[in-house]
DNA sequence: ATTATATAGTTTGATATCGAACTTAATGGA
DNA sequence: TCCATTAAGTTCGATATCAAACTATATAAT
């Protein structure tokens, strides 16, 4: 039947559960392959963190920061406090709002993000040659969309 | 320029860096949606077994879980025994091989895993009324070729 | 001003994660 | 047959995760 459409693929959950199946074996692969290049006890979650401060600035609120990688605060709580005892950022307290904090880069952890950049990049490079970068150039947008809709979906 | 093709991505690490957030993101948040609505202290992990159990069949080795999903044996001796503590599944010592065992769902287990299904369908459901489901379908197997691919590539 | 409620962050306690060392069993030579 | 090596799974210890309770501060209502 050449002149109709492709019917509409069906909402059946094991769709959605295969997908989310797939997110996790992804994330687990390259959390391991992220964390065999990081030093000591660096994990993901703190490699990340420095990231977003560079990328978006520094000085951003603990609730921002959980609110950006969709973890509970107190587990960010913990997270800071490894990046405070390693020297990599700064808990001042917050100039308008006596609750809150910003958490600002040093020099170190300025420093320690730069390197680990270094030392990750060329299995980046190696891997890029096997991955279809297109195809994830492709795909990182439709993710995000994703990402939103689960967002503005979630209870908590 | 309409006769050119577009030019190919360029291999920076950066979009391979926001290809992993962004599923690093989808993960947090379909994890926190999933554990939700599971009963007391069971995790996604947890429910994964049972699910693969089923989808694959049972009498399967705990390595071969651990390669399945991707996580370290250990990993999977805590997860195999809090289902077991449970009374989901039974280990029995494999046949021919007398280091092994092979992981064997009960009557318990596969209840509760009907009854976990029932208990998320109604959210997949209102999920997948937002998030578009043909884009999901086609979205999967290209996630699924890249899990392949770090797969391949993993050093462990 | 006073009080109630909401918000930012920490603490607590229970459980999960996982590298490294260990135990036991299988396998592959000499 | 013996021994070395490899493989499956567990244990251990250090750290991560996170819900619930808590502290301190801000905001709103009267």
């Amino acid at each position: 039947m050449p002149d109709e459409d492709a019917p509409p693929a069906e909402p059946n959950p094991g769709t959605v559960f295969e997908f989310f199946n797939e997110i996790g074996i992804i994330q687990q692969l390259s959390r391991a392959m992220f964390e065999a290049r990081l030093p000591d006890g660096m994990i993901v979650q703190h490699f990340s963190v420095l990231n977003h401060l560079i990328r978006v600035a520094d000085g951003r609120t603990p609730l921002e920061l959980s609110r950006a990688f969709q973890v509970p605060k107190a587990s960010l709580t913990n997270t800071l406090s490894g990046l405070e005892k390693r020297g990599f950022i700064e808990m001042r307290r917050h100039p308008t709002d006596g609750r809150s904090k910003q958490v600002w880069l040093t020099e170190t952890g300025r420093a320690f993000r730069e390197e680990a950049i270094r030392l990750l990049v060329p299995d980046i490079m190696a891997l890029s040659d096997k991955l279809n970068i297109d195809q994830l150039t492709r795909l990182t947008p439709q993710l995000a969309e994703i990402r939103k809709i689960l967002d503005e979906n979630r209870s908590t």
